[in-house]
This record gives structure tokens, sequence and C-alpha cells, in this order.
DNA sequence: GCAAAAGTGTTCTTCTTACACCCATGG
DNA sequence: CCATGGGTGTAAGAAGAACACTTTTGC
């Protein structure tokens, strides 16, 4: 890692960035049945979410896709901002290489979450960091600071957004069986649906697509692909449902 | 106004408040059969909501409940923090009376909304404001800034919380009637509701509680004054309802 | 006495839930 | 052949929507 770059950004960050406010994302992706984070390890320990700073020109959702971008690869990511964390308490054990610091100070933190298709992902650690990698969203090693917390309120936020956006587009490959998808919406809600109930409901609300072909090479019975129809999907996430989980 | 205490705040603000951090408020209150929102009115002219800054060991939720306090004299408001406002373009016109004053830098802000009881506001302008006053909400003068999509936001969020928490404790006096109550929803929802359904599902969520006074006064027949069973709404509030509006 | 608002119940429809049998596949 | 998961439909119950007549009050 370049030492001069990253003593600049301790030192003159504050020229590039706005003091006090950071963006932290929490990132979802879906693999093998479960719903999982991208994370961070710092060089010097724990893990974090992926996060940083709004430069003095940008957005803050701006800033919220580019960080995306730097850690994933990927544009076009469902993004939703979802809490805004002030406490002065929650950087708590927070290092000073330098209390002059611009990085010293305190920060609020604008909390995203994100939902990206798992094998698209090429995760990349940052300036600060020497890791980066999915977990499994039971599984999360203890966080830095409050990012337990914002994970919690992503999670939670996801959760009611359940309630009047469809969600799979985002997470799953272009095509997918009907159980994936309810493995899908299980581990966010965190309970067990009906199968046919389930089908039903998605079915009913005329975003699916059936396809003729069958997901062959797994053990039992070959269930069906479907596919999201893009432009059906797309209006029902503007209008929004009327689901209650 | 102390002129020297206003002078301080553009030039030494900096040393009491984050920088590029405020918070605005968007407070609503009900009368009349009228939702409103109280604005605040700058000396030098344009309506805008009331805000503030964020102190340096104050977290943004106490500085959101301490701008409440100075509006509306009112403590243990009903508080909900719905969305930041990042975008760098959001102060349009802003006015420098310094440019080396911090005031003059870029603001993101944190918006909360508050649900009051409206005979109970005190309305108080603040340093910069020399009025104070409730507004209809459609009826709202011309806000500075972004002010407007703040308070249209707040507005959504309100109206999407009314599907999992009841409302009416906050913006109601004591003593309601049902159709009060049902104008309320009515107001927020903007929407007709059918009175006898309406009346069905207040009374299924068992919160309410029917006293044998009625509401005399008014011309027509006297309606049935209603209050909430605090216990079992603040039950509800936590539980979360499972409402479909 | 009339206009305007409030009290009240029933029916129909829709959505939700619960539930069971057969089929395909890999081991 | 058997264990496991997937495909599919129906019936009962709950919730939501539609709807009308009577009562009270002020004017």
């Amino acid at each position: 890692m370049d030492s001069k770059l990253l003593k600049d950004f301790y030192n003159r960050g504050d020229l590039v960035f706005l003091s006090h406010v950071s963006v932290d994302c929490v990132i979802f992706g879906f693999h093998e049945n479960q719903l999982k984070v991208l994370l961070l390890k710092w060089k010097d320990g724990p893990w974090c979410l992926p996060g940083g700073f709004v430069k003095h020109e940008e957005s803050v959702d701006d800033s919220a896709v580019r960080i995306l971008q730097e850690r994933t690869g990927l544009d076009n990511i469902y993004l939703q901002q979802f809490h805004t964390f002030g406490d002065p308490k929650r950087e708590k054990g927070k290092k000073s290489p330098d209390a002059k610091s611009w990085m010293s100070k305190r920060f609020i933190s604008i909390g995203y979450y994100a939902l990206v298709e798992f094998s698209k992902v090429n995760p990349q650690p940052d300036i600060l960091s020497n890791e980066c990698r999915w977990w499994d969203i039971d599984k999360v090693p203890t966080l830095i600071y409050d990012h337990k917390l914002i994970m919690d309120k992503a999670l939670e936020s996801l959760r009611l957004d359940l309630n009047d956006h469809p969600v799979g587009y985002n997470l799953l490959p272009t095509k997918f069986t009907m159980p994936e998808l309810q493995r899908l919406y299980e581990t966010i809600l965190n309970a067990d649906l009906d199968r046919r109930n389930f089908q039903k409901r998605m079915l009913a609300l005329d975003i699916l697509e059936k396809l003729k072909e069958r997901k062959t090479g797994g053990a039992h019975k070959a269930p069906f692909l479907y596919r999201f129809d893009k432009k059906k999907y797309a209006e029902a996430l503007k209008q929004g449902l009327k689901l209650g989980w």
C-alpha cells in the first residue's frame, strides 16, 4: 500500500472530504441459500462495514455509489439509504494516529444498504484494509464501532421494505427457481413459509416469467426456472406492492 | 435580537456545532380537521422548516429533541428520523454573509418529523427568524432550499408509517371523536375512507376506549368521545401493527 | 321540517391459511 | 428402493369492501 497516499489521507483528507460525515454500506448478497454481507478487515485487526467519506462537491448518494463501485466493481446497484447514525459515542475505541487529523474527529454516518448479485461481485479491499470477503449473515464476526447495530438496522429495513417492494431481481441470478426465491425470502424474514402459498403469492404479483427449462444437476426432482419480467418488476418497484409478511 | 449573539453564531458557531451537518424538523399538528406544519420565517424573507445544528458532544437525535423543544416548548415529542438529504445543490441560493463563515459551507441535513398536539404548542421563532406559525399542509408557502422536498418526504414517510404504527395519540387531544380520528387518517392518507369500516378497523386494534360522554356543542348529532388506552397504545407502537392502507 | 353529520350490521368478495398426494432424481 | 425435495389444488376461515337506514341537532 502506498504509504504517502495513506499519510495524505490522514493529514489532508479534509481537503477532499467533508469532515464529520461518513457513509457506511451494508452490502447484501445471496449464495447457497444463505444471506451474506460483504465485510472489510482493517490492517490492524477488526472487521467493519465498507464505508467512506463524502467529497466536497459530491452528493451523499453518489458517495455511496462510489464506495459500492470501489468494493464490488459493480455499477447500477440497488441502493437504499436507511438511517443516519449520529451518536457521539458510536465510534467507541476510535484510534487517532494524530489527534489533529480530521479522521480522528467525530463522524456521523449515513447508512445505505445494497442488494447485489453475489456471483458478479469481485470483492476489493480499500486503502485501510487488506481483506474483503462475504460472511454469512448469522456468522459475522465482531464488528468495529456500532457497525453491528448498523448492520442489524439495515436488515430490519430490508425486512420492512419487503412489504412494499419486490427484492429478488437484485440478489438472484437472472434465472432462478421458485425454491431459491423462497429461501431468499425466508432468510431475510427469518421465518418458514409454506411452499404452495408462497408460490401463489409470488405468481400473483405478475412479475415472474416461468420458463420451460428446469434446473438440472441437483439431486431430486428438477425445479422449473423463472426469471423476472424486467418491465413489470420495475413497475412494481415504483408503484409499491402490498404484501403483508 | 442580540446582534452580538448572532455575530458569534456566524463566526464561532463551529466551536459549538459540527460543520457540514444540520437537522431539519417537519412538525405536524392537527387542528380543525386540517393537517398542519409549523414553519419559520427568516428575518430577510423566506419561510423554512425549523432546524438547527448538532453540538459537538450531542447525539443527532438529541439535537432534534432540542430543536423541537425550542420551537414548540414541548418535551417528550414523538420524533422519527426519516431521511438524510445530501445533495450539494440542496441549498440553492444560500446566502453567505461571510464566505469564511462555517455557516456558508455546504450542509447535509438529517430530516426528522414530529407529531405534536396542536393546542399544546407555543410557537417560538429562533434567532434567525421573526415569525413561527402553523400552515395548512396544502397551503404552505414557497420554502427555502429543498425544504419543500423534505416536507414532502416527511409526509410520505408518515404515510408509510401509518401501515405499522398507530398515530393519533400524538396528534389529537386526550379525548376525541371517531370522526376526528378518521379525518386525521384521511388527511394524512389524502383519501376518503368509509366510516363504518374505519370504525371497525380502529376498534379492532384494541387500543381505544369508548367513553360514555359525547362531544356536544357542534351542530348535528353528538358523537361519542374516545381516548387511547395508553398502555395498549404503547404496546401497539412497539410491536407494530399490520394495517394495509 | 330539513340539511348535515353520526350511530350502527350484514352480505359479498377477496385474501390467507392450512393441508396431502404424486413425481423425479441421486445415491 | 428409498429418502429428499419439487410440482400442484382445494376447502375453510379471516379480513376487507360495499352498502342504507335511522337518529340527533342547529338553523
